[in-house]
DNA sequence: AAGCCGGGGCC
DNA sequence: GGCCCAGGCTT
């Protein structure tokens, strides 16, 4: 995996004994406690987090007295934190473990709104169970250090058990998801600072590991109106941020759309010349294009700033059998 | 595998 | 306005 593992290790915990933020849970013994921390911090920043963490826990001192409190109360004890099924999950489990918490990363796992990531965490840092905990810090900071764009959950668990520090589980695991939160960040990640730099293979290029997830691209249908004049065609000047400044034919999203762009210039018969497609970052438009006259006077596409879209619908007209007379 | 859940900080 | 966060559950 790594040459001179255990160099990479006591590198690692050496500079995370050194530069630890002091957070409430830290050096915490209490397995409720430590427990309560890790349910909080799901898709949460430390610092969001924190007064939640005090919170909570002068309500709900004991796993027991979380399991006497009425939901309203614990979700009163939780609002504005967000995810509140975390709150729901979290008095369920309490109910369910009336002699405290299971010690092992197996049992741990079997409980109420808790995954594979807080069942590593508590698991190590409770019990000293050496289980690596994979959260999005460590995918980071592993994606960098083997420079794997697109690490694959097996990959991850592998990886991140195989470099383990197991007699010091806990503490490992809380060293690499700090170095992920405070030096291998996502973006501009300070590198000059980090521990591991000597063995990481993506250092040359950090912002390469892991890959920006490739956003889902909805589907939208859509209607583009082509109205035809003497001069040209009537074209609309864009706006927004990404196609703001450029040119192109009417255009409508949604499912009436064509109704929408007939109503807004006036136009009644419009004829279907053919479908374009194009995908944007973030959704894929399906283009119905309609041909109508206009009295308008219109004007020469060629001569204005198209979108790669309007270009598409302007090379559709232009090979129809039978262009649409101007 | 994808969608959903929430609020906040940062660019 | 998107991205990301000490993820987990449901479909």
């Amino acid at each position: 995996m790594l040459r001179e593992l255990r160099p990479f290790q006591d590198a690692v915990l050496a500079w995370y004994r050194a530069h630890r933020r002091a957070l409430p849970w830290r050096g915490e013994t209490d397995p409720y406690r430590i427990l309560l921390s890790e349910v909080l911090l799901q898709q949460t920043r430390v610092e969001q987090a924190i007064p939640y963490y005090h919170r909570f826990l002068e309500a709900f001192p004991t796993l027991q007295a979380l399991a006497e409190a009425p939901e309203e109360a614990v979700l009163k004890a939780w609002e504005g934190a967000g995810y509140y099924a975390r709150a729901r999950n979290l008095k369920r489990l309490a109910e369910a473990t009336p002699h405290g918490l299971p010690r092992t990363y197996r049992e741990l796992l079997a409980l109420p709104g808790v995954g594979p990531y807080t069942a590593a965490a508590v698991a190590s840092i409770a019990f000293g169970e050496p289980v690596a905990a994979v959260d999005g810090n460590v995918r980071r900071v592993l994606a960098r250090l083997f420079a794997v764009p697109e690490p694959r959950p097996a990959w991850l668990r592998e990886t991140a058990q195989a470099l383990l520090a197991r007699e010091a589980a806990g503490e490992w695991n809380q060293a690499l998801m700090e170095l992920g939160a405070t030096v291998c960040t996502p973006r501009a990640p300070r590198c000059a600072a980090c521990p591991a730099a000597r063995w990481c293979r993506g250092r040359a290029t950090p912002e390469r590991y892991p890959a920006p997830k490739p956003r889902t691209a909805r589907s939208v249908p859509a209607a583009a109106l082509v109205l035809a004049g003497r001069a040209g065609y009537v074209l609309e000047r864009r706006d927004g941020k990404s196609l703001g400044g450029l040119w192109g034919f009417p255009l409508a999203e949604g499912e009436a759309a064509l109704e929408r762009l007939q109503a807004r210039y006036g136009v009644r018969a419009a004829r279907r010349v053919g479908t374009v497609r194009h995908a944007f970052t973030h959704k894929k438009l399906t283009v119905a294009v309609w041909y109508a006259r206009t009295a308008q006077a219109g004007e020469d596409p060629h001569a204005r700033p198209l979108s790669k879209l309007d270009r598409k619908i302007l090379a559709l007209l232009e090979r129809l059998p039978e262009p649409p007379a101007l």
